[in-house]
DNA sequence: CGGTTACCCTGGATGC
DNA sequence: TGCATCCAGGGTAACC
């Protein structure tokens, strides 16, 4: 479920918890989530082991133990997510760290279990698997790549800008609202954006997703919640996204949703008058 | 190779 | 109320 601000969100709040402390034991309910290691051998590398820190690289959760532990990192995809009270849901329980604080404990759930945990030997063998799937981040992506990469591909902008390829973090909901605020139509293929199209969408990416990650993220329905069970704040003053027929805040004009190529089953929210194809 | 689709899972909302 | 259907913010293997 998460994209960049809420899993950005999410490393955030576990930060004060979780870096520089130690774990007492890893506690896995569910080993169907583990790729490239076995539950014993994840439990054995988290016994005793020092939190060193606790980052994000795209929609990546990434936890550094300290000496040669390893890094764990963990994809929560669409349902995943961290608590740091008891989670409403404790049949959703995946992964808990328990602390050597007595009785502290982070609990990871995932009602769909799509999400995955993996762990690696080392910061390098991290970060190699994850530039063998994404590009730069979508917040530090410089305008001149990101023009690079969109001038290579004859795909919809849409489609472009969720694919970790090319820039990592941005999902449905940070596309139509970035697409949006930089006024292009979601359609457009990407190869066909003038400069100064991908000026003002480099720029509408940054300042969009700095105002979710101020506003800890988008929740609605039972999904997303912060690390202490409450809401994100962004969808309650977003542009498009779950605006279908509520009036554009640029022109007033009602707000389409409607599916787009390239994108199987995924709705895409945006403003026929202020997104012209062209 | 670039682009597209099927599919992985499950829970909640909606409709009959 | 019960049951069927649709929908969902992600990602990837397989296909054309």
């Amino acid at each position: 479920m998460p994209e960049l601000p809420e899993v950005e969100t999410m490393v955030r709040g576990l930060q004060p918890t979780l870096s520089g402390r130690t774990l007492r034991r890893l506690e896995i309910l569910d080993s169907t989530l583990l790729q490239g290691c076995t539950s014993g051998q994840l439990v054995r590398r988290g016994r005793g082991a020092t939190v060193a820190g606790v980052t994000r690289r795209g929609k990546w959760v990434v936890m550094e133990l300290a000496g040669d532990r390893g890094i764990i990192v963990i994809q929560p995809r669409m349902t995943g997510g961290f608590w740091l009270v008891e989670p409403a849901r404790p049949e959703h329980i995946r992964l808990v760290f328990h602390l050597e604080n007595p009785g502290a404990r982070v609990w990871y759930c995932d009602a769909r279990r799509l999400g995955k945990v993996c762990w690696f030997a080392n910061g390098l063998a991290a970060a190699e698997a994850f530039a063998r799937s994404h590009g730069p981040d979508a917040l530090e992506i410089a305008r001149t790549e990101l023009a690079r990469r969109l001038s290579r591909t004859s795909r919809g902008i849409k489609p472009a800008l969720m694919d970790q390829k090319v820039l990592a973090g941005i999902g449905n909901i940070y596309a139509d609202e970035t697409l949006h605020r930089a006024q292009i139509h979601p359609e457009r293929p990407a190869s066909s954006l003038t400069a100064e199209e991908v000026d003002r969408l480099h720029r509408s990416i940054g300042e969009v997703l700095a105002t979710a990650i101020e506003l800890e993220g988008s929740s609605f329905d039972a999904g997303y919640r912060t690390v202490l069970g409450l809401e994100g704040g962004f969808l309650a003053q977003n542009s498009v996204y779950g605006r279908k027929d509520q009036p554009c805040p640029i022109c007033e004009g009602p707000i389409l949703k409607t599916r787009i190529a390239g994108l199987v089953g995924r709705p895409t929210y945006y403003c026929p008058v202020c997104q012209v194809l062209g």
